[in-house]
RNA sequence: GCGGGCGUGGUGGAAUGGUAGACACGUUGGUCUUAGAAGCCAAUGCCAAAAGCGUGAAGGUUCAAGUCCUUUCGCCCGCACCA
């Protein structure tokens, strides 16, 4: 037998015909839910990162499964997006004809992976039968007040024409097109995920996931400590403030508002009117990229109004200025020049005071910005204590004139959801000139995508210019009414996917709440690392309010997650087809089987660094599998021989059982590269045995345990081999080998001696030996070594070593 | 600027504080062959070398440090006017 593609289409075949990887909803096993993120349907062939993702990840799942598990590992398809909508506008072909054909194609190429994949449960977010339930999902939202609808400036890509979520924006440029986004002040749908701020925090601290992700996802949250302050305006108006340094408030010397603040025309004087509008539309007109960059020179002009310090009645002047962001805190703070760079930038620039009321814990003046935490000085009767002291005593004394508060505020922002797009979930909302935006009830879901829509993008929703789809009758009062014309951020598709895979032909509900809350959560995710601030944030924060909604009752989404690394190309860079870089995984495929290709990635990589390629490795392991086959084949061929089980015999079977339990330890922490090393080392192992004097039926039964430790790494080669040593089908029925304690005990030991920690040899004794002995041994080892010198301690640790101090 | 991570042979990468470089790739030599390829055997951190030196650099803790601590350099990633 030679391994090949054939061999996999003949198991491929069979697995298919049996079911083998057909999932049993009422198996009494112990359910793990095995779950690597979706992909988006493309017309070209799997790529290393598809193969690296899905093929890597179904070995750990058949390695489950061999554990006992009862192994739910669904796959479908994150269908909507702008992909297929680009291609139509390029070539005029409808986005759903694209998609569904990739579909088919794609899905025939997992087929041909050999994954454990149950496609019984697979399912495709442009599906009718499952935007009904992302649209129903949005309808939940609003009426709990979830979804919300308001005017804002907003992130927009006028390449892309449409509007961006904030963590679709990198450094103030698309994401996807990389074209600097500008302000755009629209209305538009959110979802209130801030709502939510303070548990996904909380609850990151309990999840087995990747510490860096963790960390991600805690800063993009980004709660802080501080106090609100209000100050009362000239104008009979009172703002309030949020600050982190409420003990600076001595020192304050100005106050400054955002340019968007919707405050901003109410302060202004008609003296100053000419220069504060030229000024918020200036700042209007930035492009986010270059308001951002802090090169830039601070600007501001004053209003004419004057806002009261509440702590000491002085009135200081108001200020609008970009370096204040509207939509974090309240848009209007507190300048403390003397204690903040900016502040204190922007007041030497314009003239204005700096009065230190901070100095170090030794009571000293530091040069000025002083930012760090100290003492106050000036500062009436709080002077003399500490940053930490000053800050409650001093809200706490505004809080009694109802002035200020201890609060917390969050970075993170609620979550803008509307697309100016065509291919995606229309939202299911329909304006009505007399109740307004009314939720579609769910009897009339989903609300079909029409499909005669020209999507030409020009800023207006491709939807607004389908009349038979916009013009439709309120639900609540029957009027003329409007449909919303945008259709969701494909993120929101992404959101619940995982819920719907148990219960993915339920056309009655979302889901099961009975099933769901058996089969999840998902017990290991496995996924690249871009999502951190986006999709897996997102599917907490879904997850969480369904539950608060009563449909589920878990709190996580995900238990366990893990980052594969990038397979770059052989130059290291990242594979594009406009590098020239590409390795297409068919091409090894065909020529070695799929299963050479899976464990060259396995093998080559840790994990979740991944790396650039090298086609010598495929090699290498198509070598790897001749020797395996070779020992099956020369086994087989074996004449019966003796029966006695002797010191060689207890040899290798010390060696199986060691690689049982390395490997099982090893494939528990996704290290698939040792576990493979660890089958070569075993490999090694058993061609030396054979080279002796050989106890057939030992080594035959020692055989089967190597072909089942392989399986889970070479599905289709293993098959075939579990076959020719005359097994029952299949092999994936049967159990992971179990480590046998007593062949790991051993007679002798070996010892290593070292002086002052450095290695001066190893010997071989008996585990019975004492450790004065021993030491002797040790020392008559190396007595040429010790001749000249003198030893001043010994230590011993029990089986390992001997190391003698000397001088 | 803040936060996190990583620096180990020619390469990918291994090492619960206890033999650094497992397992491979590559390279070299041998064997087989008319020849080549494949296979098999051997060698392979540095140094001609038993000794000595070696995990970015410098200190420290320890009988013993790639691993723990301090400082420092370099690279990567995340956040970035967040008050």
């Amino acid at each position: 037998m030679v391994y090949s593609s054939e061999i996999d289409k003949k198991w491929q075949k069979k697995w298919a015909e049996t079911e083998l990887y057909k999932f049993d909803e009422n198996s009494d096993k112990k359910k793990l839910y095995c779950l690597e993120m979706f992909s988006y349907p493309s017309s070209a062939n799997l790529h290393c990162g598809h193969w690296y993702n899905y093929g890597v990840v179904d070995s750990w799942a058949r390695f489950k499964r061999m554990q006992g598990y009862n192994v739910f590992h669904p796959m479908g398809f994150d269908a909507f997006g702008l992909p297929a909508e680009n291609y139509a506008i390029k070539t005029g072909t409808p986005p759903k004809e694209t998609t569904l054909k990739s579909i088919a194609k794609m899905t025939e190429q997992l087929k041909c992976m050999g994954a454990t994949f149950d496609w019984n449960y697979t399912l495709n977010t442009c599906d009718e039968d499952y935007y009904k339930w992302t649209q129903w999902i949005f309808t939940k939202l609003f009426e709990r007040g979830l979804a919300y609808q308001k005017e804002a400036p907003v992130n927009w890509c006028p390449s892309c024409q449409t509007v961006l979520a904030n963590e679709q924006v990198k450094d103030g440029c698309c994401e996807r097109c990389k074209t600097p986004v500008v302000q755009k002040k629209m209305k538009q749908w959110f979802f209130k995920i801030t709502d939510y701020a303070d548990e996904l925090l909380k609850d990151i601290d309990g999840l087995d996931w990747p510490e860096k992700t963790k960390k991600i996802q805690k800063n993009w949250i980004g709660k802080s400590h501080g106090s609100l302050i209000t100050f009362d305006i000239d104008n009979g108006m009172k703002l309030e403030a949020f600050t982190t340094r409420a003990d600076t408030l001595y020192g304050l010397s100005y106050v400054v508002i955002a340019p968007e603040h919707p405050a901003v025309p109410e302060l202004t004087k008609p003296e100053q009117k000419q220069a504060v509008e030229k000024y918020v539309s200036d700042a209007a007109k930035l492009k986010e990229i270059d308001r951002m960059s802090d090169s830039r020179e601070r600007t501001g002009v004053f209003t004419g109004s004057y806002a009261t310090n509440p702590v000491d009645g002085r009135k200081v002047p108001v200020w609008v200025a970009d370096y204040v962001i509207a939509t974090y805190g309240t848009g209007f703070v507190m300048a403390v020049p003397a204690h903040d760079e900016r502040d204190y930038d922007f007041a030497t620039k314009y003239n204005l005071p700096i009065t230190r009321v901070i100095v170090d814990k030794d009571g000293k003046e530091q040069p000025l910005p002083f930012c760090e935490h100290g003492k106050l000085i000036n500062s009436a009767e709080f002077s003399g204590m500490t940053t930490e002291e000053a800050i409650p005593a001093i809200v706490n004394k505004l809080e009694k004139e109802g002035k200020g508060k201890l609060t917390t505020m969050f970075r993170l922002r609620d979550w803008l959801i509307s697309r100016q797009r065509y291919w995606g979930a229309p939202i299911p909302v329909i304006h009505c000139p007399h109740c307004g935006a009314v939720a579609v009830p769910e009897s009339d879901l989903p609300v079909r995508l029409p499909e005669n829509v020209e999507f030409r993008p020009d800023g207006e929703s491709p939807l607004k210019r389908c009349p038979e789809f916009m013009h439709t009758k309120c639900p609540k009062c029957g009027a003329d009414a409007m449909r919303d014309p945008d259709t969701m951020d494909t993120f929101v598709d992404s959101s619940w996917y995982f819920l719907r895979y148990p219960d993915n032909k339920n056309d009655k509900e979302a889901f099961n709440k009975d099933k769901i809350n058996k089969m999840l959560p998902v017990d290991k995710y496995v996924g690249g690392q871009e999502h951190a601030t986006m999709h897996l944030l997102y599917a907490r924060f879904f997850t969480k309010a369904l539950r608060d909604m009563g449909y589920l009752d878990f709190d996580e989404p995900f238990l366990s997650l893990v980052h594969q690394g990038m397979i770059l190309g052989p130059d290291g860079q990242k594979m594009s087809k406009s590098k020239g870089n590409t390795i297409n995984p068919d091409d090894s495929i065909s020529k070695y089987g799929s299963d050479v290709f899976r464990m060259f990635l396995e093998f080559a990589f840790a994990y979740t660094d991944g790396g650039p390629w090298n086609e010598n490795g495929v090699e290498s392991m198509a070598r790897f599998v001749k020797r395996v086959e070779a020992l099956v084949e020369k086994t087989l061929a074996l004449p019966d021989g003796s029966t006695e089980i002797g010191t060689t015999e207890k040899k290798l079977d010390f060696v199986r059982n060691t690689t049982i339990q390395s490997m099982t330890r090893d494939m528990d922490l996704f290290q698939f590269n040792t576990s493979l090393a660890r089958m070569m080392e075993y490999l090694n192992a058993l061609n030396d045995y054979m080279t002796g004097n050989i106890n057939k039926a030992f080594l035959l039964d020692c055989v089967k345990t190597y072909v089942l430790l392989l399986s889970p790494f070479a599905p289709h080669l293993s098959e075939e081999l579990w076959e020719k040593l005359g097994q029952p089908y299949s092999i994936f029925n049967q159990e992971w080998p179990k480590v046998n304690e007593a062949a790991l005990v051993q007679d002798t030991m070996k010892i290593v001696i070292q002086t002052n920690g450095k290695l001066r040899g190893t010997f071989e004794v008996a585990k019975s030996t004492d450790k004065d002995t021993l030491i002797q041994m040790a020392k008559d080892q190396i007595k040429d070594f010790l001749a000249d010198k003198e030893v001043i301690k010994e230590i011993y640790v029990p089986n390992k070593l001997v190391n003698l101090v000397i001088k």
